[in-house]
DNA sequence: GCAAGGTC
């Protein structure tokens, strides 16, 4: 009997129906000679530190270095403390059985380093030795996966890549529990003070950015408007030269030709633009952009989008949520007709559903390359029964997502208009000619709401205008905004982009910080330890945040290039190159920080 | 009591 595992249930599901195998068993599907099981993410963790004779938090114990990692079932709290996870237990157990009856494994866990790891730990902690063979799919299509079974890889193809996804998650516990504990206990141990690759330099990003917007000093300056009058249409022209002081700016006004000054016509056209500009529709969702959105228009936090995600993919009613894709293959792509269709009666965008009836589709979220372990998210089709107002709301997003990804190009028209009275006055304004995919949800374009959404009359170079109006406007230079969830979200997608170092840039291009599936837990273990609290829509530091960031700003902990550097010889590891290398300038590390922590703890006791 | 990673 052939035994297939899966990362998660529903991937299991979709193989066993391309296979017509449709026995239910508990934790299992069978049939047709073949058993298809499954995880649920990581069922086996890394052992804690009392299991390698690590009692309590104790300066004696610092650093731990276990020499051999040990693993253990996923753990959860209760009321009685933390217990192992019950259904990771029957889960094993399950698997257990599966795998003593096999004559062959078909590791189906997901195509990418953690799905490789998440099989890796069952195979050894079970001490299974049966011979495995690697199913590697990026879409969960029938082709897809037909096509994946024509080309099964030998298990061992993958052994490298096990190696880089043990180091990083040995690499994670070493430098996070040492540190963490290090921390804790110079502060006085009166609560803990967690550190970690992730959790740290996003804390970091947090506190910089309100320490920058707090010691901000507004500079204030001057510019100089007009107001041209073109067939008792006004608009606003602005001359760009910004003056420090309000006496400079009074030399420019006073140059002005205005009616009341005594100039009939004072304005002279010198350059008018009109020029159509195609805005190609934005690319499907993927769960951070999502995140993003629910962020901006429902004031969801990134966990709570996460959370509505998560009922609507076990409701059946959306693809898979934790993609880091924004991107489909051409085999979904093939479905997406069907999809579209399938919203022609929805009550916001059933007719721009209808419209796309038919229409040549955009390709651009088409592009199998940049599908990564999962496509971007999609509707499935499926009909919803009832939908909580909430649920209702991101399932739109996800729905009307598609309609606008593969909608036409927005046509904009924009003019740039030049007046010279005195001084040379710009204006510019944005007209949308072709709605395009704009017209699923008709929102304003929010980058550029205030200013350039407006029209301007229709002038000709030459003319000349009377100026109606003019004054000297007080502006303020404005700090950088303090960051929302969804600012946040971005910003730890594209940490790393701003590193000198070439090689560590390129290491973490793909990546950011953290993964699509645990961004939002990150900022919930932030604001769990108090370091950071949501106030309105902004996160922003505490007090002990604060204190954290003071002892940790510089340290290495404490920056995104971290990762890149780790991300960078992982992938030498999966190359080939030595484990044992890396290993050692981890302890090293780990052996650095915790000695600088011990020490540069004890400010936070008076703090 | 602690990391980051995955998922019901």
């Amino acid at each position: 009997m052939k035994v297939i595992i899966a990362e998660k249930p529903s991937v299991a599901r979709d193989i066993a129906k391309v296979f017509g195998a449709t026995t239910k068993r508990e934790g299992y599907i069978e049939g047709k000679g073949y058993t298809f099981t499954w995880a649920f993410g990581h069922l086996l963790q890394l052992a804690p530190p009392q299991e390698y004779g690590f009692y309590g938090w104790n300066v004696q114990n610092l650093p731990m270095l276990p020499s051999k990692f040990k693993l253990s079932v996923r753990k959860t709290k209760t009321k009685d403390g933390v217990v192992d996870d019950p259904a990771a237990r029957k889960q094993l157990d399950v698997i257990r059985t599966l795998f003593d009856e096999a004559t062959e494994i078909i590791v189906a866990t997901d195509a990418g380093r953690e799905g490789e790891l998440i099989f890796r730990y069952i195979y050894y902690h079970l001490k299974c030795k049966k011979p495995f063979k690697r199913l590697w799919i990026s879409s969960q299509t029938d082709a897809a996966i037909k096509d994946g079974f024509r080309n099964l890889k030998p298990g061992t193809d993958y052994d490298t890549l096990f190696y880089s996804a043990h180091c990083r998650s040995q690499s994670d516990w070493l430098v996070g529990m040492n540190a963490t504990q290090a921390l804790s206990l110079a502060s006085g141990n009166r609560a803990v003070l967690s550190l970690g690759r992730v959790q740290t330099p996003t804390l970091a990003m947090i506190c910089a950015r309100y320490l920058e917007n707090k010691n901000f000093v507004p500079e204030i300056y001057y510019q100089v408007a007009i107001q041209p009058d073109k067939d008792g249409i006004t608009f606003r022209a602005i001359c760009d030269r910004r003056f420090k002081t309000k006496e400079e700016a009074e030399v420019v006004l006073s140059k002005v030709e205005d009616v009341a000054s005594g100039f009939p016509d004072g304005g002279l056209i010198l350059r008018v633009e009109a020029k159509p500009r195609k805005e190609p529709p934005p690319l499907l969702h993927d769960l951070s952009s999502l995140q993003q959105e629910g962020n901006k228009k429902k004031g969801f936090t990134a966990d709570q989008t996460l959370a509505l995600l998560q009922n609507l993919y076990e409701s059946k009613l959306v693809t898979y949520p934790r993609t880091g894709s924004r991107y489909i293959g051409d085999d979904v792509f093939a479905t997406v007709p069907d999809l579209i269709s399938k919203f022609e009666d929805h009550k916001d965008f059933g007719k721009q559903a209808q419209l796309l009836k038919g229409a040549k589709l955009s390709k651009k979220s088409v592009n199998a390359k940049k599908v990564t372990d999962h496509h971007a998210i999609l509707p499935t089709g499926e009909k919803p029964n009832y939908l909580t107002p909430d649920q209702q709301a991101i399932y739109d997003m996800v729905a009307g997502r598609m309609l606008e990804a593969f909608h036409q190009d927005c046509i904009k028209e924009i003019t740039r208009i030049v007046v010279q009275s005195g001084e040379k006055f710009n204006a510019s304004g944005t007209v949308i000619s072709t709605p395009g995919w704009r017209a699923v949800f008709n929102d304003a374009d929010e980058d550029k709401k205030d200013e350039e959404n407006v029209s301007l009359p229709k002038v000709v170079k030459d003319e000349r205008l009377p100026i109606r109006q003019k004054a000297v406007l007080e502006k303020q230079t404005k700090p950088k905004p303090l960051y929302n969830e969804a600012s946040l979200l971005k910003a730890l997608e594209t940490a790393g982009k701003d590193i000198d170092d070439e090689e560590l840039r390129e290491a973490m291009k793909e990546s950011g910080l953290g993964t699509p599936a645990t961004r939002a837990a990150i900022i919930e273990t932030l604001i769990k330890r108090a370091y950071i609290s949501r106030e309105k829509k902004n996160l922003v530091p505490t007090t002990t945040g604060l204190s954290v960031y003071e002892v940790v700003k510089s340290q290495r902990i404490a920056q995104a290039e971290l990762t890149g550097s780790w991300e960078k010889r992982l992938e030498e590891i999966r190359g080939g190159a030595s484990v044992t290398a890396f290993r050692e300038e981890i302890n090293a590390y780990t052996r650095e920080i915790t000695g600088e922590l011990l020490k540069a703890g004890i400010p936070l006791k008076t703090s």
